[in-house]
DNA sequence: TTGTAGGCGTTATCAT
DNA sequence: ATGATAACGCCTACAA
């Protein structure tokens, strides 16, 4: 583990003038340079980080804390975080709480004591708390979810929903039930939000009945939607508010016989790769999901690089990709 | 933000105090503790990471090097390994290769460079090198491909392949054809040796026609196997080297008029979710993602914790499901 | 242009 | 049981 003075011991000169030659520094004698990096090579030097953030008290790391790694629309913000941050010179690690409290706030503590750069994070709840970041000062900005008196990238979700929903009624689906998130996630509250305005508008009546709340899995999409078919009565459409809940009530509707489509109008969130595998293929919500991410990332970058501006709070649209799943036949 | 030594001024003792206090040393007066921890908390106090790293000599941090963030199999892993990790108290960071060998080796010297305590690396092809990891002697453990003296976790996916492919013989298909991943990644190179270590083993003659490599996604899939049906003349059945490739082989199936099943059998690798949502469902080899990342996380906690075995190769089994995707009718 | 030396915030050693 | 103090490896005034 070669140190910055062992290559300025093998090159005969000074600890100072390895650095500032390593890190392309001002007015060094070229052929200095030469000897450093020789000797640098030869030793395998790596400077040691910790050391140099230590000393220069800021780190080129970028946390994201996304709540869960393994729904295809948090790792297309993955990316998009990513590239503009790779592009910039930050690394970025990825932290996955799970949609769990307890797991998300150590990431953040974790986050303060590597003393990251800055953080973007999906918040899991509304009683997500960066207050730890906040009294360091360490920037945050929150996407696909708001959080309180900070940076924000969201998605128009809830005008997102009620055009589905809209889309549904005109197609005439009557009896249309909704699948969404847990309460308390913002983006699940708000699909339910824009399904309500929808039918409002149209002017049919809002069945309690047709509502049903499950995790953002799979798992419990389809006993929701399987409970829903046993004791809602009459359904025909549903509106379902994310892709990893449509695998679930997908199956659940082909378990009771649903035809797609035609004694069902489906419409989900998310336009998974697998959305136009099923037969008929899947309407969906498709949301932003990598700009969203270099979105955030910009404004952080932003932030750190001391633009201070104001709270800024960014609303993406997504986009109503009709198929199959939502005509009659 | 808030030093030890403010702690300690807060506290009115030395700052060596406050470090024992804290970190629950040996004895410390309990009520010099509480007065230590009462300023601390007044304070908002949290340790520098990068200090406390910098002068232990060691991090609590593992880094994750995966080839691709979007695909659930490596997400999979990626959850395995976290799970370990973080209740042996380590925290892991994760990044994604890409499959670019430059990104690749970005991040492995940020990971030398911050110090990390161990890589697992799912190598993203043969000319991938952790020389800059072994030089600092930095514990590395290869997941899903293999990597020279270093511990691998691996998936005998050469006998998957081989019992995949034998299914489909035994289900009748006859002109079987092999989708696979790039030359070079040893899975797509095994799960192409695999299958024809079947049709040898069946009697039946390797048609190079047959073969087709492309990315390991869906868009290169899908190219591969239309431009297949077109000249390969009278193809029966398909083995697909990922599911990301399977929603391609799928959709140029379908765009080619061909039944699954019925015209065509076929088989894929990874057990996605949308799996049994077609129709007929998909017969899949799922591999053991989960387990495999959780074992890579132990053999290199092992490593890191000075347990210094021989370089161990341990091999999970895959398992065939199968689903009406593999039958004629 | 190059070198010397102080300090970033901890932990650990050595006294007390 | 507690306190002073020397590293950990690097960068950057300041000096030469």
């Amino acid at each position: 583990m070669a140190t910055i003075s062992d290559v300025a011991a093998l090159a005969r000169v000074s600890v100072a003038t390895v650095s500032r030659a390593l890190n392309g520094k001002e007015s060094v004698d070229p052929q200095l340079v030469a000897r450093v990096r020789k000797a640098a090579a030869e030793l395998g030097y790596h400077p040691n980080g910790l050391a140099r953030s230590l000393r220069k008290r800021r780190t080129a790391v970028l946390a994201l804390i996304i709540s869960d790694v393994e729904n295809p629309f948090f790792t297309a913000i993955a990316r998009g975080v990513e590239d503009v941050a790779l592009t910039a010179g930050y690394s970025v690690v990825l932290c996955n709480s799970d949609e769990k409290l307890d797991k998300e706030s150590r990431y953040l503590d974790v986050a303060v004591e590597e003393r990251v750069a800055g953080v973007v994070i999906s918040p899991t709840g509304e009683s997500t708390s960066v207050e730890v970041l906040r009294r360091r000062g360490t920037p945050v900005v929150a996407v696909d979810r708001p959080l309180d008196d900070v940076d924000q990238v969201l998605v128009n979700t809830r005008l997102a929903a009620q055009e589905a929903t809209a889309h549904l009624v005109a197609a005439g689906y009557r009896r249309i039930a909704c699948v969404t998130g847990p309460p308390g996630i913002r983006t699940a509250d708000d699909r339910l939000a824009g399904y309500r305005d929808a039918l409002a508008a149209a002017g049919m009546a809002a069945d309690p009945g047709l509502v049903r709340r499950a995790e953002y899995r799979a798992e419990g999409a389809e006993r929701a939607t399987a409970e829903l078919l046993r004791t809602a009565g009459v359904v025909d459409g549903l509106l379902v508010a994310n892709s990893a809940q449509a695998v679930g009530s997908l199956e659940a509707l082909r378990t009771a016989g649903r035809r797609l489509g035609t004694d069902v109008g489906v419409v989900a969130f998310d336009d998974a790769p697998w959305a136009t595998l099923i037969d008929p293929p899947l309407t969906v919500v498709a949301q932003p999901a990598y700009e969203l991410g270099a979105v955030a990332a910009r404004l952080l970058l932003d932030r750190i690089e001391g633009d201070a501006h104001q709270v800024t709070v960014r609303t993406l649209d997504a986009r109503l990709i009709e198929r199959g799943s939502s005509r009659r036949n």
